[in-house]
RNA sequence: GGUCGCGUAGCUCAGCUGGAUAGAGCAUCUGCCUUCUAAGCAGACGGUCGCAGGUUCGAAUCCUGCCGCGAUCACCA
């Protein structure tokens, strides 16, 4: 990065002076009401060097100025050392990237071991929420800006498609169901398999009333309501591989799979590995074997084991059953060690929401505990929940905002607004109903990307989504703009002749040299977010330059060139920087 | 009750691992479409950074205590 010259440069000079080494030179953007373009602090030095932080300042100052000739001038405010860079130093910038498609973007390395990214994960009992869209966005963002930084990535999922809860919606659609399948109600698979889960939970509360009339207590109804004995029975017979109970379970799961691949592909999401609790729920157990040996774990008399956590700030925790069975942590001791066995990969992010903190942290600590030395890498992107203004979105009451439904709302909104604006007059029809789903893509996507992931989300359907402001369609609009002012120019060849830059492009120049730096941070601290608002900040600094500078009228050729440089530049980074988000840029709109 | 997270403008959020006088958008008000797309730009108004201490050249940021909100503490997943 050119940025790094400076550090060098800095670095050097503070060997040479005062014979002091360091690794991390951190300069920052100097603040707009002092003269400078960047900033090195040099308070941190003052007491290491036990000398007079403007002293220091001073001497380092005039020797960059003497001895590096992109630094044009400096001054020193209190420990502060402001540097002017040479006009030069910018255009030379420029130059070298603005004609580079994937400016800041890596390619993947295949030497390099792999990352995976857990993300998703439903249970095949009802559709797609709200919840599980944030889930998405994050997983699907964070896999990018990871391939982005060079590291090869595999995007994984598994799917919860056993259980109690599955049980429930075949009993339901085997008791009133009538046979009804996807094809002859003309309704999503997911969402058809989603009904029969309402439905059973419709009618179980109806016989918990009924034996709490005749007298028994709350807990004793819930526990012997009828229906929910079928279940368990119908639970039994799954794990006994009973082939009528197999056949159906087959052909549910199959249509809500079937929804959920579209639900996916209309919010763009995808997977290259899937997983099936199905096939893995068994796993694990040997490893609480293995860890019965180690002396990691303990068996109490019923038979249960579990593992004592009270010394790491934790409590005992289960990991078997006294009957034998795994309970979920045992499930995914399993997985966690199977994914390190079937890939080359050497750390994991799990993207799940924050209700399950603990989990991972115990989870995480027991594999340490087990010796695996990739425990330590494993990380848990974890997310607030999205909560609606009338309160929590509670499935069975029906408050939940269902993921296929918001997204053609969002489509909607993005046609109303398009034309209230009188935009997108001259595209014809289909062209139009592109671009209403990418811009609706956008608002959606962005709306909830550019918050802090562990930050909780208030989310009102109605209002929430804006298309002015910091949103999807605002940066999508700023790219558009860069594409046609280039589509006005035409070709140029990239003889910046020596001129004068003001004090927009240089700002301009500065943000966009900061690209590469803004991914590798939001990788490292597994944020999307920090790429949403960086790419805002961009494009405020755009907006005022391209607003306020005649860029095709420009006073000499060379500044006409440079500034559409510098437009072509921008419109790479919003496109790229979007495209981390999993946000669709249009050519025009 | 224990543990974890959050608390910044009326609202929604930034604030990059401690830096200079705290930043946007929405809302309210004032200007700017005959010149590259006004989904825009320029400006005004708006703050005890939950409260109280501490650490230091310097704290919204780190530490401690308290208050408020949320999550979690199952032989559920």
């Amino acid at each position: 990065m050119t940025q790094e010259k400076i550090k060098t440069a800095i670095r050097k000079t503070l060997q040479e002076l005062f014979n002091y080494k360091t690794d991390k030179i951190e300069l920052q953007p100097t603040k707009k009401e002092f003269k400078g373009d960047y900033t090195f602090v040099v308070f941190p030095l003052a007491k290491e060097l036990k000398k007079n932080p403007k002293e220091i300042a001073e001497k380092l100052g005039k020797n960059l100025l003497k001895n590096y000739d992109f630094i044009e001038d400096f001054n020193v405010i209190g420990g502060f050392l402001n540097l002017n860079l040479k006009d030069e130093y910018f255009i030379e910038f420029i130059k070298q990237n603005y004609n580079q498609e994937n400016f800041g973007i890596q390619q993947p390395d295949p030497h390099r071991k792999k990352l995976m990214v857990e993300y998703s994960s439903p249970n095949t009992n009802k559709p797609l929420h709200l919840g599980h869209i944030r889930n998405n966005l994050l997983g699907y963002s964070i896999s990018k800006i990871f391939e982005a930084t060079g590291k090869p990535v595999i995007k994984t999922q598994i799917i919860n498609d056993r259980g109690i809860h599955i049980c429930k919606s075949m009993l339901a659609w085997q008791k009133f169901g009538q046979g009804e399948t996807p094809e002859t109600s003309g309704m999503k698979g997911d969402k058809l398999v989603g009904k029969y889960y309402v439905e059973f939970d419709k009618h179980y509360k109806k016989q918990v009333e009924e034996l709490k009339k005749q007298g028994l207590s709350e807990e004793e109804a819930k526990n012997q309501a009828p229906l929910l004995q079928e279940a368990r029975e119908m639970l039994r017979k799954w794990e006994a591989k009973d082939p009528e109970v197999m056949k159906l379970w087959k052909m549910m799961n199959e249509w809500v799979l079937e929804g959920f691949k579209e639900t996916y592909r209309e919010l763009g999401v995808d997977f290259d590995v899937e997983y099936f609790e199905s096939e893995t729920y068994l796993l694990g157990k040997k490893i609480i074997e293995e860890g019965l040996q180690k002396g990691v774990f303990y068996r109490k008399e019923d038979g249960s084991v579990w593992i004592d956590l009270s010394d790491e700030g934790l409590d005992e925790k289960l990991v078997l059953r006294s009957d034998g069975t795994s309970v979920y942590i045992t499930q995914d001791l399993g997985t966690a060690v199977k994914r390190f066995e079937d890939f080359d990969i050497d750390s994991l992010i799990y993207v799940v929401g924050n209700e399950q903190d603990y989990h991972f942290k115990v989870l995480f600590l027991i594999l340490k505990k087990l010796g695996y030395e990739w425990a330590d890498r494993l990380y848990h992107l974890s997310y607030g929940m999205v909560e609606l203004p009338h309160g929590k979105m509670k499935s069975r009451e029906g408050t939940v905002v269902d993921a296929d439904d918001l997204m053609d709302q969002m489509t909607m909104t993005a046609k109303k607004i398009s034309e209230e604006l009188g935009k997108l007059e001259g595209f014809d029809e289909q062209e139009k109903q592109k671009l209403y789903k990418i811009i609706g893509q956008a608002a959606l996507k962005y709306f909830i990307l550019k918050v802090d992931p562990k930050k909780g989300i208030l989310f009102d359907p109605v209002k929430s989504i804006d298309f002015n402001g910091n949103t999807g369609p605002f940066l999508q609009y700023a790219y558009v703009r860069t594409r046609s002012i280039l589509r006005k120019a035409g070709d140029f060849t990239p003889d910046f002749d020596a001129i004068q830059l003001d004090e927009k492009e240089r700002k301009l120049t500065r943000e966009l040299e900061r690209f590469p730096e803004i991914i590798e941070q939001a990788a490292q601290m597994q944020n999307p977010a920090i790429i949403a608002n960086y790419i805002y900040e961009l494009v405020k600094m755009y907006n005022a330059f391209y607003q306020s500078l005649s860029i095709l009228q420009a006073e000499t050729p060379g500044q006409k060139k440079f500034r559409l440089a510098l437009s072509k530049l921008t419109g790479t980074v919003i496109k790229n920087g979007l495209e981390l988000l999993g946000i669709q840029v249009p050519e025009r709109m």
